[in-house]
DNA sequence: ATGTGTGAAGAGCTTCACAGCC
DNA sequence: GGCTGTGAAGCTCTTCACACAT
């Protein structure tokens, strides 16, 4: 049977809580309490989970550590993944220093810029490479997955070098369609178009 | 009649693409065009479309600026609106660098850090104020929306503050549920997650 | 000839209510 | 008693096909 999207979608929302809980030590939720914090309701957390087998325990709830693995499991996020980062600006940076990609499984291997006042320098931890170099690096290492974090009048020149390169999902913060290849996967991160949308809401 | 959440969500991606296509100097577009450059059906397109006005010509399609308009106005995006920053650190920086914010109708009016070298000093032209009269400047200057760029440890205490001030919507960086009542909206972007999310549809 | 506008049909998702288990 | 798991009903959104305008 196929899963819906918005199902999909609402299990990357219960991991993250589901995280945050685990780190509270909360050991037990209710798919009450889950929906609350999730901002969904308990009969839809409850028919999410249904989808991939009986997780809960009838009268006691869902225990957190084991939701934890199987939405993990499910998510294909049990394993570490190595991405590519070009652009070393302030979205840059911030992405390197970024927390959150650690414990989610991701790991920043590569980065790229374009600057020879940067290239050769570490940024916590990763050494940023010159960019005339992103199509041999990226595969000798085997990398799928970049982050597309310069100028938009750069980014597409990227995109379509990274596309080149044997990239398969791209993560980009230029607010600009960037077209490309039916099996390259691309995500653009829109900040202005978030502010509009939370503003639309008031 | 009611208008699906669905199609207000697709309104702010088919401006996003007409502002480019607007740079590009293009000035009709038809629904299929539209549609390709947002991954969306034409006829999706000319439903939206449909609900708010006859926005097309028959046997032409729309005009890209008088379209812009219109889903402006729709989205209440046609007034510039002020925002606060806290948390002048990578993303910080790299918020008020953004060119998109201006093109999209955001002024990023108030930064804030706690830091008392950072404060006093000036970023992209906006001078950084001591995080302590947050309260203050932000019901003196009226404003009701704001960022959040603060480590994950400060968030909570910075958004209860920003409710009390009188904040309204919130973009939050911190990738942790920060509950707030029931009139202060919340977005949280989760960079891990949207990673997470497009290597899922590897 | 080309491309919009739209009602009606169809598909998909959500909600509800309650049976079933702890 | 408390909370999950789930079929069936209900509802919303999408799709289609074609009339209609340029």
């Amino acid at each position: 049977m196929r899963i819906a999207d918005q199902t999909i979608g609402r299990l990357f929302v219960y991991l993250r809580v589901l995280l945050c809980l685990a780190e509270e030590g909360v050991e037990t939720v209710s798919s009450e309490a889950l929906g609350d914090a999730c901002e969904v309701k308990p009969s839809v957390v409850r028919k999410d989970l249904s989808y991939f087998g009986g997780f809960g325990k009838r009268g006691v709830g869902y225990d957190v550590e084991g939701l934890i693995k199987e939405i993990r499991s499910i998510l294909n996020l049990d394993s570490v993944m190595k991405a590519a980062l070009v652009g070393v600006g302030n979205i840059g940076r911030a992405m390197l220093a970024y927390p959150g990609f650690k414990t989610e499984g991701f790991e920043l291997a590569l980065a790229f810029d374009k600057d020879p006042d940067k290239v050769g320098r570490k940024a916590d931890g990763v050494v940023i490479e010159d960019v005339t170099d992103l199509e041999q690096r990226i595969s000798d290492e085997g990398i799928k997955l970049a982050i597309i974090a310069v100028p938009v009048s750069e980014a597409p020149k990227v995109a379509q070098r990274l596309a080149d390169a044997g990239i398969k999902a791209i993560l980009s913060f230029a607010p600009c369609p960037l077209n490309m290849p039916e099996d390259v996967k691309i995500t653009c991160v829109d900040l202005a178009t978030e502010m509009a949308r939370l503003v639309y809401y008031l």
